[in-house]
DNA sequence: GTCTATAATCGGATAGAC
DNA sequence: GTCTATCCGATTATAGAC
């Protein structure tokens, strides 16, 4: 792997790890095994790096997100799978957690790939929950973009419930919480 | 204000603002207007000082969701009730951010105030949950401490979804999701 | 209780040799 | 491309005078 990938990738860990704030520019040269002068050459600072590292970071997560979206299975059974698939709960989400990082909020460019991954995420499922109305899968009462956004919501907190209590139990309550909400009843099936 | 006093406020502030890792005592020092020594008089250094502030945000925050769920009205409006309060959505949740930050979730002093705080919220709506399913209010499908948990994830996402938008409309649609689907149906009126 | 002085380390970067 | 040297301000304190 060059250079510039191996501090792109510890990048990428730190920031997940440590948020922006709390990673340093040292700090990524060490776990890169690069010199400053070898960060410097490859990139302008901090933001430029950091800037790479998100972007990579949000694709990554959209990627992954499709596959359990674009699969076969009714509307129910693809959210379910996409709420259900394997997380490092504890870690949190690598692109939300940046969120809750002021100078990155601060900062257009850095902000502009969080926003778009999960504005990109809420239409995705809007439109899987729009699917569900149609077929009769969901409730027809259900406006498509809000439980998107419960959903996303959902995930999002799921995180903050199980790194406070330091176990992935909360975040596995609230899914379920949230599948069985969704759970189509025998009147929405007519 | 005493100056110790206003110290915790001014923690608290930037605790709010920019997290335990991105709060300096120089920063707090000067928000409080205090000197440095008069800092390390009163507290020991920046962990002392930060979980005097965390406590006392922590206990805010109970009491003001305290507020919201010990009302009169039906299961379901209690709910709707704490879900549609006012809150200042952008900044986010004042406890819950903190989960995002490395050094609190690793000092289990820091941590513990946090962790109580969303672990009675949880409680306390669970509570809510089971007695709207006694009363009928609630489908008796659910399950309280599965649907608390989802109530509180989507509120702590709820706050991703805003500052990533940098919008509370985010917030507000997961909101309204959510409430589409606690919302009692006639079904579950028997 | 509050102030100023001092200090070791880190953060974020530039310059220039190799 | 990578390395070492250097820089200046911030961080997180401690010491001691007032």
């Amino acid at each position: 792997m060059s250079t510039s990938e191996r501090l792109i990738e510890a990048t990428r860990e730190l920031l997940w790890e440590r948020g922006y704030v709390g990673t340093s520019p040292k700090a990524i040269q060490q776990l890169a095994g690069a010199g400053q002068g070898s960060m410097y050459h490859h990139f302008a600072g901090k933001p430029d790096l950091a800037l790479a590292a998100v972007r990579r970071t949000a694709h990554e997560l959209r990627a992954a997100a499709a596959a359990s979206l674009d699969g076969p299975g009714t509307a129910y059974e693809r959210l379910a799978g996409y709420l259900l698939r394997e997380r490092d709960v504890l870690r949190g989400c690598p692109v939300g957690r940046l969120t809750m990082d002021p100078d990155v909020i601060a900062d257009d460019r850095l902000r502009a790939p969080v926003d778009e991954t999960i504005d990109w995420l809420r239409g995705r499922l809007a439109s899987i929950v729009e699917e569900g109305r149609e077929r009769g899968e969901l409730s027809s009462a259900l406006v498509p973009a809000d439980i998107a956004a419960t959903i996303v919501a959902t995930v999002q907190g799921g995180y903050v419930l199980a790194r406070a209590s330091g176990s992935p139990a909360a975040f596995d309550a609230g899914v379920r919480g949230l599948l069985a909400l969704l759970k189509p009843s025998a009147a929405d099936r007519r």
